[in-house]
DNA sequence: CTGAGATCGGAGAGCGCTCTCACGCCACTC
DNA sequence: GAGTGGCGTGAGAGCGCTCTCCGATCTCAG
């Protein structure tokens, strides 16, 4: 098979068909405004020659692309260690799929990918962004509003604060955390430590605003700093345990570091969930199932999230030109939900 | 910020620079055969106006896309259970990026996609695919060989056997068990038992191969069917327990399918790994260091892998045109490394 | 100082498509 | 039976870029 086979044009198709390539354009386009027999006799040419429209050409015209940019940045961190964007990017997909678009993943390592990522985007490859950045100090997403595409954030960014304007899509972190929390109190705990994520996350600190929400009084020698890993889980409980030898539960900022917590529990003599309770968040299956004892957490909805952030982008991109504000709804969180196990 | 800010095009920084169009094209792509000062002056102009290429009119005369597509077939199944294509993507992402080229991620689901997938490959956006097709009956492959376009796959695909022509980049299955097995052996280890995994995915029935190359005589009772889950390893478990109560020895398919197994030896009373070694598969280290003990696997290098790949079908698409054959490997197997921990 | 050879820069023709216009043809009205 | 819409169709002009000529310029030997 000589790789030279010429793809078949909008032209070939109409000499086939023996219509006009302007009637051709109509009928791959939907077909409006054409009689019916000539749209038979286009469509059967379309198939003969197995005509399959030039995005390239299509896309120098129209200037839409049919294609969505998902820029994880700093893949390092978290996405290998969890399915979390795995299942984000399942969501994305499935609802790209379903409006025909395309989907452009742009995996970001540091801050020389950033300029890249930046001017691909300002160099209008894509209709849209679709942007994970999990840190605070992360200078991405300012990089991307400023390019001028329209962008919908996964996790609030952490800038979002004061200005509007910035579409993201999360998690409600600061709702699940003190319903976490609250189901320890009513287990009757009443020494409720927590050990907290990455606090350059909004994420993590949002989880650690739920907690306070709950205990605002708590002692603050209750409150260690994790880093959403095993072993930053197994740090913070030591100092946890060397602190306050009393406490009778805690909250972890995400299974991972529940993990982690159980061990040193375990090693150092605490029945779980007897002496102490355990919550985690995430419901991280391949963790929060297989630790001993199953642990507690607090599950979200990440797949929908991810449909969640693909719709909301495209109604932009079709529904409103530019005119953004008007409907465009500002940050939108998933609730959360309770799983128990037995770890709490 | 009205979003009808025009793009430069070509002819602006031309005009700016106060050279040709063709000129500033010669600069853009490398700059050979223009002098240097005009060369300044270019570069300067584009930083300027802010330029970017338009990719669509570019292609549309190179027929070239920059862009190559990543298949992955029937994302449910293990996806989203470990970091493993996460992994292979950061791989291929680096690799690709390296060489200026875009990752369009294609996920399916179910047999409808594949059509949709086959129409995109054939359609010629993407000047090659790296696919991943688990399952042997998969008919994606095919498709993919049918429509033409330079294909790199990650795992042996099924029917690869007998016909060559086909490029895939697979980890030692079959090497790795065989080290899998023989390191129990090492341990003096009498009675190996296996679980195997999914048995229409070819890692399966290669790594099941691997304990049979080194046990060919093993009592048949002693390799019980599992699915590369954690639920597949327990109800495994039990079968072989109950078959065959003095095994002492167990290789699983899987990391997450010997979770599964360790969890019914504990239930059952018996020690790992002092009565019972139990050996994994993978590395998958959120499972791997969390079990208890934490579990001694087969890794692979999944990230190296991805980059292999890409790196294949790049080499591909650059260099020889489309004579294939020659010099182009037809299957690559990347070696395994036994990674001991404490349960075997 | 001239001419040959080498090299650099510019003009222009498309790549395959969409989309605006203008035209032709029909049904229908008076 | 001629007039008038209105719908369907085709012609043609680009979208922004690359790349092939070919003419202009420069260099250096004779």
């Amino acid at each position: 098979m000589t790789d030279t086979a010429p793809r078949p044009t909008l032209e070939a198709v109409a000499a086939l068909a023996g219509v006009s390539r302007a009637t051709v354009s109509r009928v791959v386009n939907g077909g409006d405004g054409v009689r019916e027999p000539l749209v038979q006799r286009v469509r059967r040419a379309v198939d003969e020659l197995g005509y399959v429209p030039n995005q390239a050409a299509r896309s120098l015209v129209t200037k839409r692309h049919d294609a969505v940019a998902v820029v994880i940045a700093e893949p390092e961190t978290r996405v290998f260690a969890d399915p979390f964007f795995a299942l984000q990017l399942r969501g994305i997909s499935k609802e790209l799929t379903a409006q025909d678009s395309q989907l452009v993943l742009l995996l970001t390592e540091g801050r020389d990918d950033h300029a890249r990522v930046g001017r691909y985007l300002a160099g209008g490859h894509v209709d849209g962004a679709l942007v994970f950045s999990l840190h605070l100090d992360d200078p991405l997403p300012g990089l991307i509003q400023g390019a001028g595409v329209p962008t919908v954030f996964g996790g609030r960014p952490g800038w979002s604060d004061g200005r509007g304007g910035v579409t993201y899509v999360d998690s409600d972190n600061r709702g699940g955390a003190r319903e976490a929390v609250r189901h320890l109190i009513g287990l009757g705990r009443e020494r409720v430590a927590h050990i907290t994520g990455a606090l350059d996350q909004t994420s993590a600190v949002d989880r650690l605003d739920g907690f306070r929400d709950v205990l605002p009084d708590a002692d603050p020698r209750r409150v260690a700093e994790g880093d959403f890993t095993p072993a930053g889980g197994e740090r913070a409980m030591r100092e946890l345990l060397a602190r306050c030898p009393d406490l009778d539960a805690v909250f972890a900022a995400n299974d991972l570091t529940a993990a982690g917590a159980l061990r040193v529990l375990r090693e150092q003599g605490r029945r779980v969930p007897d002496d102490v309770a355990v919550i985690g968040f995430d419901d991280m299956l391949a963790v929060a199932e297989q630790t001993d004892p199953p642990l507690t957490t607090i599950r979200q909805d990440i797949e929908e999230a991810g449909r969640l952030m693909a719709r909301l982008l495209l109604r932009r991109l079709n529904g409103c030109g530019g005119g953004g504000g008007e409907g465009m709804p500002t940050g939108v969180v998933l609730p959360t939900t309770l799983v128990r196990r037995s770890s709490a």
